[in-house]
DNA sequence: TGTACATCAGTGAACGCGCGTTCACTGATGTAC
DNA sequence: TGTACATCAGTGAACGCGCGTTCACTGATGTAC
């Protein structure tokens, strides 16, 4: 895997800022290759941004600090996507729907940023920690209209809590294992909205291996 | 980190084998520290065992030999542990129930090795995948049973995929981020089992998050 | 309008390091006589 | 019972490589006059 470095016009005068950019975008190419973190040399990013290794330090520190800014890059766009969804939804279902969808594309499309944001393997600074709550509070929220609407007393956070850990390992194992024939992802999905009751009431549809009664017939 | 070299006696004729053990278990507890296989070495397994590097080509190929053995050897651990949890049930939820338990006690208690198994990142031999599989028809042999007891209609195939998302997603996602006030372990074991509907008939306890009416009231 | 020059984006050689792998070897140990 | 020797577990020096980082530098470009 000889990658050619590509042919790099050098930036204007007080355009010197487009390499960052450039170098953080490199970075999340190679998270999407390799899928961790460890494997993303300082000098493979200048490689694949066009430029020699020594570059790298007019814009960041060191090694450790460009990983850290690239994976800082990942959870803005992944959050900045889930805010949108949300905002989209007419209503708290509707948003939780999308919010989902977009969970599961995001994830899918960008197996190998998705896994460096969840593995958690450099030491994050507490920013990026506040980005990881923020998603997470987007869901509670969520949740928390939704049960309100369906007049349901489960604790929000708890429900918020199974979903996430849920959908995380739909995708998270789909994405390692890919070779297993899976069931559809939409399926998997209206099957976790179901089980978890979070559908708009009215919704009556007790089939399709949703939820149960506990005595049988 | 300087790993101060174990002292080491040199095994007799005919007992260099014992030395093949040393170096997995040495892998093995290499990943428990990094959680990734990109970080092992060889050299550092070496170190690891108290020998020299050139010694680990008596008993692998390579590198890549040395690894994915080591990872083949938790597979089969992981399998044991499972098919000996599901021999202990009495029944086939007792079965389920222990061997929920037992999975996530693995994955808590050795989180380098769950997610080096499940990282996938070294080509697997055909063997390897076989484990896998044979693991996950476990579960859909004890769900299948259950949903027969239990008179439920559901694919036992999907309903074990969703156990075993679900279950992955939740040890997984606390193994990375152990800083997040999570719910009890005990606490989302039960809820799975509950809010999928895979409790011993008989259990009515229609209560705490579990198993939910489609309309309010 | 032309020109000198400070600024600034980026380069290239060099460093010490740990890596995987190779090679020729060492020296303890079991066995044949 | 003693000894020569083949076997075999493991060593240590050496290799070429890519890494992160440092250092002194180059040369295009915008600006001051």
């Amino acid at each position: 895997m000889t990658t050619v470095p590509a042919k790099r016009r050098r930036n204007a005068r007080g355009e010197g800022d487009r390499l960052r950019i450039d170098l953080l975008d490199a970075a999340v190419d190679l998270m999407a290759e390799h899928g961790t973190i460890e494997g993303i040399t300082l000098r493979a990013v200048a490689r694949r941004a066009g430029v020699s290794a020594t570059a790298v330090y007019r814009h960041f520190d060191d090694h450790t600090g460009l990983l850290r800014e690239a994976v800082e890059h990942c959870w803005r766009n992944f959050n900045e996507m889930l805010e949108d969804a949300q905002r989209a939804g007419i209503d708290a279902f509707d948003a939780f729907e999308r919010s989902g969808r977009g969970y599961v594309r995001f994830a899918m499309e960008h197996q190998g940023q998705y896994r460096v944001m969840f593995s958690n393997r450099i030491a994050l600074q507490a920013d990026d920690d506040s980005i990881a709550a923020s998603t997470f509070q987007i869901l509670v929220d969520q949740t928390t209209e939704m049960l309100r609407a369906l007049g349901d007393d489960r604790d929000p956070i708890f429900v918020a809590t199974q979903v996430h850990t849920w959908i995380h390992g739909i995708v998270d194992l789909m994405g390692r294992t890919p070779d297993i024939p899976w069931p559809a992802i939409d399926d998997q999905l209206t099957g976790l909205q179901r089980t978890l009751g979070l559908v708009r009431p009215g919704t009556v549809d007790r089939l399709s291996g949703s939820c149960r009664e506990t005595e049988p017939p």
